[in-house]
DNA sequence: CGCATTCGGTATTTCGAAATTTCCACGCCC
DNA sequence: GGGCGTGGAAATTTCGAAATACCGAATGCG
């Protein structure tokens, strides 16, 4: 018998049709390090260490890789290699500046379009968070679990604007958001107050107050933005 | 003698004064395949067939593609291969939204931001396009050179907008709506009126006039769009 | 006769190594 | 002493083939 060699079809659901090749399965870990900060902003990434932490070959690699330029998490210098991509203060203020445009945006399509099954998705991803949230200690270090739950309910707040693009604008500028706030807030308790925000957001949009949900909102992510840059500014400060 | 590097390998590419992999050199080739037209929508990219008409392996190939579905210009089904990117009205709609919104709010910052420089490219850009457009006739079919002019016009207004983030997102979104548009108007005629359009905007533009310069881009947009809509949804005209 | 299963052909995916290119330190000439 | 070519060494890039997975036709069974 080989390796451990799971991409045979067997063991998943029926509704799990996704097929496992290793390059996805590389994708995944990769973009999970990457925004994690698991993997250093700037750090050079050699195939020969590659090969090592994933055990794939250099193709599924090389393919990962490629997919991760599109997402701005990777940058390619032709025949230099890759590497993370780097972080800087101008970077961080446009990212900043560019979600809260869009997302801003995306949230007034989405409570003008809202139907039902929308509204329900809202109230239980509003529920999930604040269930995590008072359930966490506010000095427990952010898991796996807090982070899908958090990404969980600001996209079902905009899930409804019916954009495909504007939402994979989103998507993408999230997970850049993210890297920034996860290397430079690594712990929950700068995060405190989320879950009221959340609830009062969510209210303003269940509600169909567009100019007041995206007034919130605004105000939920500058208030986080600010911490977060803060943080990258003087990271010594978060002890 | 380090000006000019020569790669030493076959002299094939000729206007690229840069580093140039084979990957690079297919992913270029490839985009402007796909956004000509030449590269059908929907149609499977087998690896047979391209390795003969691009004469490269399989790995330049899928690095290429990779790349590209960041893009949103290929898209691939794991363990099933890569194909071009299907079209839609539904997908023509988003894309003209996206691009409208995006453009618009990218040009109010760039007159906001705009400084000397700025100005003179985009006086130079609009002179160039008008002179193109009076010198060609307007049943001549648009070639490379008027793509690159057009696409150098709308790029010099929202230039100075400060903001890689969203100069990217324009730059990805008007790919996307540029296939749409050759796909669906072959012929320049249907372009008529773009040049007094394009002089128009840059003028309230220079003038630092931001509502009257986003008012006539929208326009400007919305009747492009239009046209492809139409011809998009009843091909049939445009013989 | 309908349906699930198998089997051969074809395409994708992956690997390992060869071919190029870059990096860096050393020696040489001015 | 400093600048400039030079020669390995290391890394990236590419290729060709092996391994794996999918698609469709033929077969067996209820």
């Amino acid at each position: 018998m080989n390796d451990l060699r799971v991409p045979s079809m067997v063991g998943r659901s029926v509704a799990d049709a996704q097929v496992h090749s290793k390059a996805s399965v590389v994708l995944r870990r990769l973009r999970n390090d990457i925004v994690s900060g698991s993997l250093a902003p700037g750090q050079k990434l050699q195939f020969r260490l590659l090969v090592q932490r994933y055990g794939v070959g250099t193709s599924p690699l090389r393919e990962a890789l490629c997919q991760l330029i599109g997402e701005h998490l990777v940058s390619l210098q032709s025949q230099r290699g890759f590497s993370v991509q780097p972080v800087s203060a101008d970077d961080l203020a446009d990212v900043i500046s560019a979600r809260r445009h869009a997302e801003i945006y995306a949230l007034g399509l989405s409570v003008q379009r809202g139907d039902e099954p929308w509204r329900i998705q809202v109230r239980q991803a509003t529920d999930a968070f604040s269930a995590v949230a008072a359930k966490m200690g506010d000095q427990r270090p952010i898991d796996e679990h807090w982070e899908r739950i958090h990404r969980n309910y600001h996209f079902a707040l905009i899930g409804a604007c019916q954009s495909p693009i504007l939402l994979g604008f989103c998507k993408s500028i999230y997970h850049r958001f993210d890297r920034y706030r996860r290397i430079a807030v690594p712990v929950q308790s700068f995060m405190a107050g989320t879950a009221r925000d959340h609830r009062d957001i969510a209210g303003a949009a269940l509600a169909g107050d567009v100019e007041r949900s995206q007034h919130l909102l605004a105000q939920h992510i500058d208030d986080i933005a600010e911490v977060v840059a803060a943080n990258f500014a003087q990271p010594a400060l978060t002890r």
